[in-house]
DNA sequence: GCAAATCTTTGATCGAGATCAATGAAGGCC
DNA sequence: GGCCTTCATTGATCTCGATCAAAGATTTGC
């Protein structure tokens, strides 16, 4: 298990500007709350104010509630990633872990007013933020107005980027999260997700091992089946 | 017609730091490009860095291009609101004008070199991305759990946040948007939306009158078929 | 190593929304 | 002010993905 300095650490290496003082370092880390999660487990902000969450290691799902039995996983967070959780209004959000995570968390509202003349610390924020907008517009896009088939093969080229080992020519994929949460992302139900990879499989673009492991064998085919504008190289 | 310093000095009243030196000032002054973009004409950016567009007065929207003649509209954005444009990757962008409009356009990569240890700046452009995340986060659940009716009333209620102007109970809205731009925003067709609009007038939630007027009846109602978790006061 | 539980795949049917088609209403232009 | 273009509405049919149902894999626990 990672300690909390360690975790903290590894943090401020990623977010807080190099030459913060002493004091201002243990501030924020002051401010820092770990969490061990393990898989499965969420947490759950039922208060209301915003946080800001650091995955030290491990990989979560942010999912909204929408009305009973209606969740939609509006993002997947990695180790070394940042995101905000938005405070409650005509949804609930929680984060949820797919492996078993280690996390720190920051009420959001603290955290920029400890931040409110640090540029360095600001600016890493906004980079995160915009990130993560443009991967939520990408979303958007694909829940739009993309077929099943296209969503998935874009799916799979998302994680691909992210969390993908090429091996000439090919990438492995070993997916941390079950087909139920491939489809509560992708806006798509258990069966067509199954489907379309099982279709995927047939004309030979990917092989599956076990539940979690994929191969990409295809790129080409794969993007050619994303629904891009261009194919890009 | 707004003239170039009046647009300026209402983006820098909203963004930049009161306290930012005259020279300063001038910098991003430098950096700015005003544009005037008539209805129904957009501004493409094949070239390849993020923008940042602040919108003088007008309304606009951010149009995705996925494969020919299927386009998603990813935001809404009106007078006062600040917000960027992701450099071309999977989708190009454009900004397009749904009333005249006067706008003032960045090279996000200069501006933000130029506002890199303005911590106030920062701090309004990461609440403006932050902002423009959580709407974003909001369509994409309304695109991958909801239903048609559900969405149509996602939208007037979103809409009369953002533009609707009250009246003993009742809000009064007058869309600068056609039902296409309304079907292309909520992953619909223009058939689906005139229907799910002809069904709120039959159960006298809504009126309509002309093209673009709405009259927001029985906001408990529409609140109440757009899916949300609790029926928010 | 076997049994139980869970997750995934495959098949059959159904339905919400897309598509195709036509009519009706607004607004623009001369 | 009337014609013409464009946009919105309404109707009929079709399709993709959801739902319902069952069988097959994979993992877990003893």
């Amino acid at each position: 298990m990672t300690s909390f300095p360690e975790a903290f650490e590894s943090f401020a290496l990623k977010i807080l500007s190099p030459d913060l003082s002493d004091a201002a370092h243990l501030r924020f880390q002051a401010l820092a709350r770990q969490v061990a999660l393990e898989k499965d487990r969420s947490l759950d902000f039922d208060g209301n104010s915003s946080q800001l969450i650091f995955v030290g290691h491990g990989a979560t799902k942010l999912v909204a509630h929408a009305s009973e039995a209606r969740d939609q996983i509006v993002a997947f967070h990695f180790g070394g990633e940042v995101f905000s959780v938005p405070e409650q209004d005509n949804y609930s959000y929680s984060v949820c872990a797919l492996r078993d995570c280690s996390l720190l968390t920051f009420p959001a509202d603290d955290f920029l007013n400890l931040a409110a003349s640090e540029a360095g610390i600001l600016r890493h924020l906004l980079d995160n933020t915009t990130g993560s907008l443009r991967r939520c517009r990408e979303k958007t896009i694909a829940l739009g107005r993309k077929t099943a088939a296209e969503r998935v093969a874009v799916f799979l080229l998302a994680m691909s980027e992210r969390i993908g080992m090429e091996q000439d020519g090919t990438v492995l994929l070993e997916l941390p999260m079950s087909r139920r949460d491939i489809a509560e992302s992708l806006g798509l139900t258990i069966e067509t997700v199954s489907r379309q990879l099982s279709l995927l499989r047939e004309a030979h673009v990917i092989e599956t091992t076990g539940r979690s492991g994929i191969v990409l064998r295809e790129m080409g085919m794969l993007k050619a089946r994303a629904g891009y504008l261009r194919d890009a190289a």
